[in-house]
DNA sequence: CACTCGATCAGCG
DNA sequence: CGCTGATCGAGTG
């Protein structure tokens, strides 16, 4: 069964982002889009599917991305659904979500975790192919020399949510 | 399989 | 600063 996705509008303090669930969780995240109205997508679950399974993961979602607004913990998140990843980029992703809130680490730390101290381009590679920014923080992933890196959602994002951490370390 | 490209990094001028 | 080479995973033909 091609576990089509579902698209839902969550609304937050820093705009309304676009969450995609599979049957297994959540696996994708939108930053708000500017002012893009195609959401012309074949309209799924069209009638029977009374997904309380998708009200609940959208509340989780809802909550961890309020708190990481916040600067706290998310202590609840929905289950990720990294069904599309290479081995090595679950991997990355795993070890990104054990990151604490407030607490950067750089692509070259990351390739020493993977035991494979040569590989920071390619942790970089991974981290841009994350399909859930921010819940998936790799927002907290900087450069050796404590620089910004980059960030595929765009850096003033990057930067708001290190601000929102408390994290004013960047030496530009 | 060969080749190219990155959200890197350390070294050197 | 800015440039260069080394290295690794992933995408492409």
């Amino acid at each position: 069964m091609k576990s089509q996705l579902t698209p839902v509008r969550i609304e937050t303090a820093q705009g309304t982002f676009t969450a995609f669930f599979s049957d297994k969780g959540l696996a994708q995240l939108d930053f708000p889009a500017q002012k893009t109205e195609s959401c012309h997508r074949s309209t799924l679950a069209p009638s029977s599917p009374p997904p309380a399974k998708i009200r609940l993961w959208t509340r989780q979602t809802r909550a961890a991305l309020d708190a990481i607004f916040a600067g706290q913990k998310c202590s609840e998140r929905p289950p990720l659904d990294w069904s599309a990843g290479t081995p090595f980029q679950k991997r990355v992703w795993s070890i990104l979500t054990s990151i604490p809130a407030g607490r950067t680490l750089s692509y070259g730390e990351i390739a020493e975790k993977l035991k494979s101290p040569a590989a920071a381009r390619a942790v970089g590679g991974a981290c841009g192919a994350n399909p859930i920014p921010v819940i998936v923080p790799c927002h907290r992933v900087l450069a050796a020399n404590r620089k910004l890196g980059g960030f595929s959602g765009g850096l003033d994002w990057k930067r708001k949510l290190l601000a929102a951490e408390n994290v004013v370390d960047l030496s530009s």
